[in-house]
DNA sequence: GCCC
DNA sequence: CAGTACG
DNA sequence: GGGCCGCTACTG
C-alpha cells in the first residue's frame, strides 16, 4: 500500500525524528532503496514534547531531578546543536523546529508528502516538525484516506445491546475471572420476556459441561433467553441438542451412547443458538449451516431412525468420554446456570461435568517415556530455586532436604497433588542437580536454545497451547494466560516431545490441567477445549480487535460491546489514537513474523544512519533477535553511547538530541515505538530504546528478554531483596514506610549484564538461553 | 493457568 | 489517572 | 487463598 516514494518520505521522517538528520536522504541515496520508517508512537520526554507538562512532571519527581531536568532541557538545544549532526548538514533553523515538531500539527506532514519525483534537497522545517511529531499522524494521514480521521465518536450501544449484554451478564455471574465481560454483563439489564425466544425449550449441550467459556456462554445465554439447559440426557424433555462443531454425528452418538438420536429432538451445531438470539427468533434448524458434520441432511426432524431403545436413561455417561469432574474446577467455575432447573433433573448443577479434555492418562503410566533426553530444568525453576537459597549450595541443600522430609514423612499422606509436586521437585532436582544446580540449569538453557533454533519437538503442542493462552488473554484473564505462557516457555525448552501427562506434570510451570491438555494434544493433535472457543462471533471480533496495535482488552471489549465486528466498523465509527490508526492500517503486516535477515536489514540501515550522525553511537539489535530467533515479532534496537551518563544529561542529549530526555537521576531512557519497512517489504514494528551508558547492562537484559525470563529474574531479584528494572539492579533501601522510597534503593549494578546475574546469584545465561 |  | 505496551 | 515484573515507559 505504501509506495516507494512514500517510503522514502517516511524514511526521512523517521530519521529526522530520531536523529534529526534531515539531510541524510538527500545526500545519501543509498538509503533510498533500503528502508523507510516512521515512528508511530513516538515519544519521549514529555517535557520536550510538550513543555507545558514539564512543571507537572518535575513536581512529581524529586527536586534534584527536576533541577537536573530543567538544566538538561535548557542546555538541550545548545547541545543538540553542537552535536548531533555534522554541522554542515544541520541547519540552524532545524533546531527549533525540531523541538516544536512534536507539538506541531501532523497535518502538515500529510501535505508535505510530495509527489515522488522531486525530492527537495532538504526538507523544509515544516516537514521536520511533522516528522517528528508525527510519526503517527503523517502515516496515518497518508495511508489512510484523508477522510478517515475522526469520524463520529463511538456510537453508543443501541437496541441490540440489551440482548447480548444480558447474555453476557449471565456468563459473568459465574465468572471465575474478572473478565470485563463479566462485570459489564453484570450491569446489564435483564432480558425482557418478549425476548425469551427459547422459552419452553430444553437444550442439551454436547459436550455437556460448561468448561469451555464459549460454550458456557452459550448455555447461559440460552438460559437467559428462556431455554432450559439440562445436563442429563432425557429425551423426554430435551427438545434440542446443541453440538459443538468439532463433534461429528457419530461422535454425538458415541457421546450419548446411543445408536440413533431420537426423532423428537432437534440436533444442531453450536451456531444455532447464537444465530437464533441474533435474529431474535427460533430459526429453521434444518438449514445446512446448522447441520452437524458427518450426518445425513438433517431433514426435518426425523431422518434418523429411532434409537434402539428409548435411550438408556441417564446414561451416567455423557462422560463416558472421559469427562471427568474436577471438583477444583467446579468450585471455581461452576456457574450454575441454575435458573430453571426442571424438576427431577438435577438442575441444581447443570453442567458440572467437566473437562471436556479427555485425558486418559491411565495408560500413560505404562509408557513412562523418559526416553530421550532428560528434560532440563527451567530457568524459572532455577530462579525459583535460587531465590530460595541465595547460594547455590545453600539452596540445593535446602531443597533436597525439604524434599526428603516430605517424602519420608508425610509423603504418603500427602494429597495426590502434593505427592506429585514432591515428585516433581525430586525429579527436577535429580536431573539438574547431580552435577550441581547451576550446571543443571545451564544445560537446561542450552537445550532450550537448541530447540528453539531448530524445530521444537513440541511445536504442535506449543501452537495449541498458545492458542489457549491467546484465548484467555482475549478474555482478559491475565493470570490464566500467564500460566499458559509459563507452561509454553517450559515446553519450549524441552528437547524431546512431551507425550504424557505424567511427564509433563513434572515440568515446572505445568500443572495437572495443562499436563492433561498436553497429552490430549499429542494423542489427538488438537484440543477440544480450544475448538470450543473458536466460534463465538463475539470472541472473533474481540480477537480481531486485540490484534490491533494499541488496542487492549478494555478497548476491544468496549468496541465489541458497542456492536462493532470488523476493522471497517472501527475505522468508520471509532476515534482512534494515532497508534491504533497505524495498527489498523498495518494490521496484516504487523501480524506477520519478521525473518531474521530482514531484522538485520532494518538494523543495518538504522545503524548506518545513526553513525552518520554520531559515529560513537552504539546500536544493537536486541529482542528475540539477540536471543537467536529465526524470526521475530518486531525489531528492537538499543542505542547508547559511551560516556553518555544518565546524569550528564548533556551527554545523553548529545547523542540523542530530541530523544531522551530524561529524568530521574540514575535512569534515563527513552523508548520509541514505531514502524519501518524495507522497500517492498511489509511494515514492521520497530522499537528503540535509548539508554545512558551506565545503564546499558540492565537495558540489555531488559530488551533482550524474553519477557518471561525478565519477569522471573525480576521476581527472583525481589525475593532476594533487590529490585531489577531496565535501569539497573537496586538493593532496597528502606522503602515502604512513609518516605516514598527515600532512595529507590541503591544502584548495585547497571552496566554489566553479567554482573547482574552474578549479584543475583544466577549463572550467566547467554541470550540464546533466555528463550523461555 | 501454576505455585506456594 | 487508566490503558497499553515493552522485554 | 493469594501472588504472579517493573516504584517500567508512554499516551491521552
Amino acid at each position: 500500500m505504501i509506495k516507494d516514494d512514500e517510503s522514502l518520505e517516511m524514511k526521512k521522517h523517521f530519521f529526522e525524528g530520531l536523529y534529526s538528520l534531515d539531510s541524510i536522504n538527500e545526500e545519501d541515496d543509498r538509503y533510498e532503496d533500503n528502508l523507510v520508517s516512521t515512528l508511530l508512537t513516538k515519544t519521549k520526554d514529555p517535557a520536550i514534547r510538550n513543555p507545558r507538562t514539564l512543571p507537572k512532571l518535575t513536581r512529581a519527581r524529586t527536586t534534584a531531578t527536576s533541577a537536573a531536568r530543567s538544566v538538561s532541557s535548557s542546555s538541550r538545544a545548545a547541545v543538540s546543536r553542537t552535536l548531533s549532526l555534522p554541522a554542515e548538514k544541520l541547519r540552524p533553523s532545524t533546531m527549533p523546529s525540531r523541538l516544536l515538531p512534536r507539538l506541531s500539527t501532523p497535518t502538515a506532514v500529510a501535505s508535505s508528502a510530495r509527489p515522488k519525483s522531486s525530492r527537495p534537497p532538504r526538507l523544509k522545517p515544516s516537514t521536520f516538525a511533522v516528522s517528528s511529531s508525527s510519526c503517527t499522524a503523517p502515516i496515518t494521514t497518508r495511508l489512510s484516506s484523508p477522510s478517515l480521521p475522526d469520524i463520529s465518536p463511538m456510537r453508543t450501544p443501541t437496541s441490540t445491546a440489551p440482548p447480548e449484554s444480558s447474555r453476557m451478564s449471565v456468563v459473568g455471574s459465574g465468572g471465575s475471572t474478572k473478565r470485563k465481560r463479566s462485570s459489564k454483563a453484570a450491569t446489564q439489564p435483564p432480558v425482557r420476556e418478549s425476548q425469551l425466544i427459547f422459552s419452553g425449550l430444553v437444550f442439551y449441550f454436547i459436550p455437556n459441561d460448561i468448561k469451555n467459556p464459549a460454550r458456557k456462554m452459550r448455555v447461559q445465554k440460552a438460559t437467559e433467553f428462556g431455554a432450559f439447559c439440562i445436563n442429563e440426557w432425557n429425551n423426554q424433555y430435551i427438545t434440542h441438542v446443541i453440538v459443538e462443531n468439532n463433534f461429528k454425528y457419530l461422535d454425538v452418538l458415541k457421546y450419548l451412547k446411543l445408536d440413533k438420536l431420537p426423532e423428537n429432538v432437534t440436533v444442531v451445531n453450536q451456531e444455532y443458538t447464537g444465530d437464533c438470539l441474533h435474529h431474535g427468533r427460533i430459526l429453521d434448524h434444518t438449514q445446512k449451516i446448522y447441520e452437524i458434520r458427518g450426518r445425513a441432511p438433517l431433514s426435518p426432524p426425523k431422518a434418523p431412525a429411532r434409537p434402539p431403545s428409548p435411550i438408556k436413561e441417564i446414561p451416567p455417561s455423557p462422560q463416558s468420554l472421559q469427562i471427568k469432574p474436577s471438583r477444583r474446577k467446579k468450585i471455581l467455575e461452576s456457574t450454575q446456570t441454575s435458573s430453571h432447573p426442571p424438576s427431577s433433573l438435577s438442575g441444581s448443577q447443570p453442567f458440572e461435568i467437566d473437562p471436556p479434555v479427555p485425558t486418559r492418562s491411565d495408560y500413560v503410566a505404562s509408557f513412562a517415556p523418559e526416553e530421550t533426553t532428560p528434560k532440563d530444568d527451567l530457568d524459572m525453576m532455577i530462579d525459583e530455586a535460587k531465590k530460595i537459597g541465595s547460594l547455590p549450595l545453600e539452596d540445593e541443600e535446602e531443597e533436597s532436604k525439604s524434599a526428603e522430609e516430605i517424602e519420608t514423612t508425610d509423603g504418603e499422606h500427602a494429597s495426590p497433588e502434593q505427592v506429585k509436586r514432591q515428585k516433581k521437585t525430586k525429579g527436577r532436582r535429580g536431573k539438574s542437580n547431580k552435577p550441581g544446580d547451576y550446571l543443571g540449569a545451564f544445560q537446561c538453557m542450552q537445550k532450550n536454545d537448541g530447540n528453539q533454533m531448530e524445530g521444537n519437538p513440541n511445536q504442535r503442542t506449543i501452537e495449541i497451547l498458545s492458542e489457549m493462552q491467546r484465548y484467555y488473554e482475549m478474555l482478559n484473564d491475565t493470570w490464566r494466560s500467564l500460566g499458559y505462557r509459563k507452561a509454553i516457555a517450559t515446553l519450549k525448552k524441552q528437547d524431546h516431545k512431551i507425550k504424557f501427562a505424567n511427564e509433563a506434570r513434572e515440568l515446572p510451570g505445568i500443572g495437572n490441567r495443562i499436563a492433561l491438555k498436553i497429552e490430549e494434544i499429542v494423542r489427538t493433535d488438537r484440543l477440544r477445549r480450544l475448538e470450543y472457543t473458536k466460534m463465538d462471533p463475539e470472541d472473533e471480533a474481540l480477537r480481531l480487535f486485540l490484534g490491533i496495535y494499541g488496542v487492549g482488552g478494555v478497548k476491544a471489549q468496549k468496541w465489541v460491546d458497542a456492536g462493532h465486528n470488523t476493522l471497517d466498523d472501527i475505522k468508520a465509527h471509532v476515534r482512534l489514537t494515532p497508534s491504533q490508526q497505524i495498527g489498523i492500517e498495518h494490521y496484516e503486516d504487523f501480524q506477520q513474523r519478521i525473518p531474521r535477515d530482514e531484522v538485520k536489514q532494518h538494523g543495518d540501515i538504522v545503524m548506518r544512519v545513526a553513525h552518520e550522525i554520531d559515529a560513537e553511537l552504539k546500536l544493537e539489535i536486541l529482542g528475540s533477535y539477540r536471543r537467536g530467533a529465526k524470526d521475530c515479532g518486531d525489531i528492537d534496537i538499543m542505542i547508547t553511547k559511551e560516556g553518555a551518563e544518565a546524569h550528564s544529561t548533556t551527554s545523553m542529549i548529545s547523542f540523542s538530541d530530541i530523544w531522551l530526555a530524561t529524568s530521574r537521576g540514575t535512569e534515563s531512557a527513552a523508548k520509541w515505538h514505531g514502524a519501518s519497512k524495507v522497500l517492498t517489504g511489509p511494515w514492521r514494528r520497530i522499537d528503540f530504546l535509548v539508554v545512558p551508558w551506565a545503564e546499558r547492562g540492565a537495558a540489555l537484559l531488559y530488551f533482550t528478554g524474553s519477557d518471561i525470563f525478565n519477569r522471573s529474574l525480576r521476581l527472583l531479584a525481589s525475593k532476594k531483596g533487590f529490585r531489577l528494572n531496565q535501569s539497573g539492579l537496586y538493593k532496597d533501601v528502606m522503602r515502604g514506610r512513609d518516605r516514598t522510597k527515600f532512595t529507590d534503593g541503591i544502584l548495585v549494578e547497571g552496566e554489566s549484564e553479567e554482573k547482574i546475574f552474578e549479584i543475583l546469584g544466577v549463572p550467566y545465561r547467554p541470550p540464546e538461553h533466555r528463550v523461555c
